[in-house]
DNA sequence: TTGTTTTTTGAACGCTGTTCATTTTTCTTC
DNA sequence: GAAGAAAAATGAACAGCGTTCAAAAAACAA
């Protein structure tokens, strides 16, 4: 039997991060304890915080599972060749189909808050950032003449107006949601970005 | 010396109102504390349960106030006749510049997580809703066509989508954000819309 | 095996929102 | 006004939280 010391460290990281997963998958961020977690995980408190400065940089370790999970399906969600409108569309709808499907641990990826100076790690941004990279390709493809720091940017926005649809809708702080009315929002929302968004970057 | 009991209550429930929002404004969401507000608002902790049933009960009053605040905002942002892309872009832009400018405030807003089950209360979503309204007279000038309903889930849907936006930036939860690069990312998305939404809403 | 270092442990700390027996205040009745 | 009943305000106490750190256990070195 092995006790290699990294190894058993990096066994136990795992197996925290596990159990963090399924703590918030079955009842949110705030069903995350350090003394619920550390019997799951079977170990002691004090060694949660061996492994991991506080349950911030855990959260950050789940969120990031959440977030290469949403990578993963939006990738097998369009194939090079569509046509932008079909592509937005489907990436989005698939948006929100994960936003359903992994309802708790999505939530969980916008709710953390870290304290207020503070930002995510690096490391974090990077897995978010790669996220982006799902709406460029339709997004060149609609806008062959705009420069690519442009587009970046603009798969920023569209992201971010995409996820405020989404979240404010599965939130339900406007009020009653149901998946079809947000599925329909966001059918019109990309069309009208297939038609109006060559236009509106093009300048004056 | 008046010691009417119903009005005694109701100046406690607003000293409480104003103790709270100056926390939250001065240290976000965390910021507020039992013992904290006692002391402020001048009365025993016991005594935020004589008139609150809880903190988020109080929270949602702060919140409701800053939603007013925001209504009047955007209401003093457009005047009718305005043309609908200039209207929206204003809209838009001042919902960024509120949220700079209250940015604890409003960032509370969004924050704030209640239990799993329960939802906002109703007047609060009354509140919530008398927001839309702003977006609709310029919709309403752009889409003439559109039955109400359409173009009341629409209101919906910009607003997400503009929150999505502002709320994403303004948390730089993506990364870095700067003020001017969300600016232009909404007069963009704005123009968009303008140029888009007549087809996208259309039937096809 | 013995001594030294490293890692793990979980009771204890300080803080939290909330409660509820006790005190204080207010209202009613004579 | 005084005495008694009803209502409201009080703050110590409670149960829970994330986090720490002296002490114990395990791993390594000689």
């Amino acid at each position: 039997m092995t006790t290699d010391l990294p190894a058993k460290r990096a066994r136990l990281r795992d197996d925290l991060i596990l159990a963090a997963e399924a703590a918030i998958a079955s009842g949110g961020l705030s069903a995350l304890k350090a003394r619920t977690l550390a019997e799951a995980a079977g170990c002691a408190v004090g060694a949660i915080y061996n492994v991991f400065p506080d349950l911030d940089a855990l959260i950050f370790a789940v969120n990031a599972r959440t977030l290469e999970r949403l990578d993963q399906v939006l990738a097998a969600t369009i194939r090079p060749g569509t046509d932008p409108e079909t592509a937005m569309r489907r990436l989005a709808l698939a948006y929100h189909g994960f936003s359903r499907t992994e309802r708790r641990r999505w939530t969980a990826v916008f709710a953390h808050q870290i304290p207020d100076g503070s930002s995510p790690p690096d490391w974090y941004l990077g897995v978010v950032g790669k996220l982006f990279r799902h709406i460029e390709g339709p997004l060149a493809e609609l806008l062959p003449d705009a420069p690519p720091e442009v587009r970046g940017g603009l798969a920023r926005t569209l992201f971010s107006a995409t996820h405020g649809i989404v979240s404010l809708g599965l939130e339900e702080k406007l009020g009653p949601a149901p998946d079809e009315v947000i599925a329909q929002a966001l059918v019109v929302m990309t069309r009208s970005w297939v038609l109006g968004l060559p236009g509106a970057v093009a300048p004056r």
